[in-house]
DNA sequence: GCTTGACCCTCACGCAACGGGAGGCGGGAG
DNA sequence: CTCCCGCCTCCCGTTGCGTGAGGGTCAAGC
């Protein structure tokens, strides 16, 4: 059977300048022409014109449909991947998007005034997108990364306060060890060293000893990280670290 | 406080030329100007742009966010409340897709594994671990790929094999329905295709109805899924794509 | 005081994915 | 033979920015 636009238009439910859009980029070129010069559609056209539309409707550029339609037998799970990506990558924006919101609101009910970090994020106060980039660079398609990662694209905006809660109790509790005099490789700073590597287990990736030494030193080498702690309390990073190692080689 | 471009950019996570673009066409200026031409933006600038990459995320056009925001002139309490039910709703829109797309991953994989018959027959006597690295490879990190695999872990040969004959039975039972000439909306049609989610809910993960229609589609969309129904009978990809549709439809 | 380098500025063109109109043939029903 | 609808090909418009080009500004270090 042979169809003219306009009938695979309706039966599409897109309009026709979509299908001679379709024709220019070459994403569906009609299987003929009419001697008039009239488009013609065939069943085969048909068929390819509800696959555009089904990968459309998952969001792909048409572009990318065009490559994996026109690789005959070939793969589309790559793209699958990627797209799966994207969206999961939306979905988490969008996540912290409600948390801001929620933050904002109730900011609004008590009359607190927002930083600029707390009105676009629920983290700390490093760039984000910063930090992810680093992150990249730094533990690119190492196993803790992806983990860390698949994790964080599941997280609610209830497990992100969560998150952020438990960090901040862990924080107030190591300050106070620390002002009280006690030294980084007493039993309690050894404890709070371990309670730090469960915590980051729990939440983002799998963190051995090893690992978490590791870890220990990048806060000392990192001025970035170096200066997260000490605007907690001034000289934390250094006491942190020195509790991680004495706590790493207790269990050995 | 002021902030500069850049700092406001970051802080937002959007670029120098997004708030450069916004300030063009009077969304969002700065209230005000160095000596140097430099955009200075303050307090009330940084919420109202929060405001708009709330919308925007959602899909708003940015004129008509221009519009809402500056129509009331009041609270922004009643924004925030409305934001954050569009973002849910929003997100859960996203999650469909992403579920569209594991079924899409999913559906070569059950494509590959259980179309030919042998395979079925040795899947048995398949080393599972051997397998499993090579699933791992190719699909590895989706949430349906893993509850997939959870539940194969535990199938026995026998298993599969009656999964095999409910399969076998339900499609004896949906081609004569299609041979008998019953329309693909038909009680008896859309019954077939209840069965049809449930048996794969049963087997391998929970098909919701958006997820089941999804899937549908799919069959249309993936030569190889396709041809798989259409060797059972012809047409009967289309016949259980519409019915799946109708079936949902209904139920919803 | 001078040089860097990181910012900032304003044009201004480019992009996807079509929408919509102008101006002009084709074709089948009456 | 006429009508009007459908088809054709340009071709410009839209949205929400990306991405330079070409050039000023500002704080730091020498």
């Amino acid at each position: 059977m042979a169809y003219t636009v306009g009938q695979v238009a309706r039966a599409a439910r897109v309009t026709v300048r979509t299908l001679h859009h379709y024709d220019e980029i070459g994403l569906l070129s009609p299987s003929g022409r009419t001697a008039a010069g009239y488009r013609r559609y065939d069943d085969a056209d048909l068929e390819r014109l509800q696959l555009i539309r089904a990968y459309r409707e998952l969001g792909f550029p048409l572009e990318e449909i065009a490559e994996i339609l026109d690789d005959p037998g070939g793969d589309p799970l790559p793209h699958l991947r990627r797209q799966h990506e994207l969206l999961t990558g939306r979905i988490g924006k969008l996540r912290d998007m409600v948390a801001a919101i929620e933050l904002a609101m109730e900011a609004r009910k008590l009359d607190i005034q927002l930083t600029p970090e707390e009105r676009f994020e629920v983290f700390g106060d490093f760039d984000p997108d910063e930090h992810a980039e680093e992150a990249e660079r730094r533990w690119g398609g190492t196993e803790a990364y992806r983990q860390s990662t698949e994790r964080a694209a599941r997280y609610s905006k209830e497990d992100w306060l969560r998150n952020k809660a438990e960090n901040e109790e862990w924080g107030r509790r190591i300050t106070e060890l620390m002002a009280s005099g006690a030294p980084a490789d007493s039993p309690e700073a050894m404890a709070l060293a371990e309670e730090h590597r469960q915590l980051i287990s729990r939440w983002f990736y799998d963190c051995s000893y090893e690992v978490h030494t590791g870890l220990a030193d990048m806060y000392l080498a990192d001025p970035r990280f170096t200066a997260y702690y000490e605007k907690i309390r001034p000289g934390l990073a250094a006491y942190l670290n020195e509790a991680i190692h004495a706590n790493a080689i207790s269990r050995a």
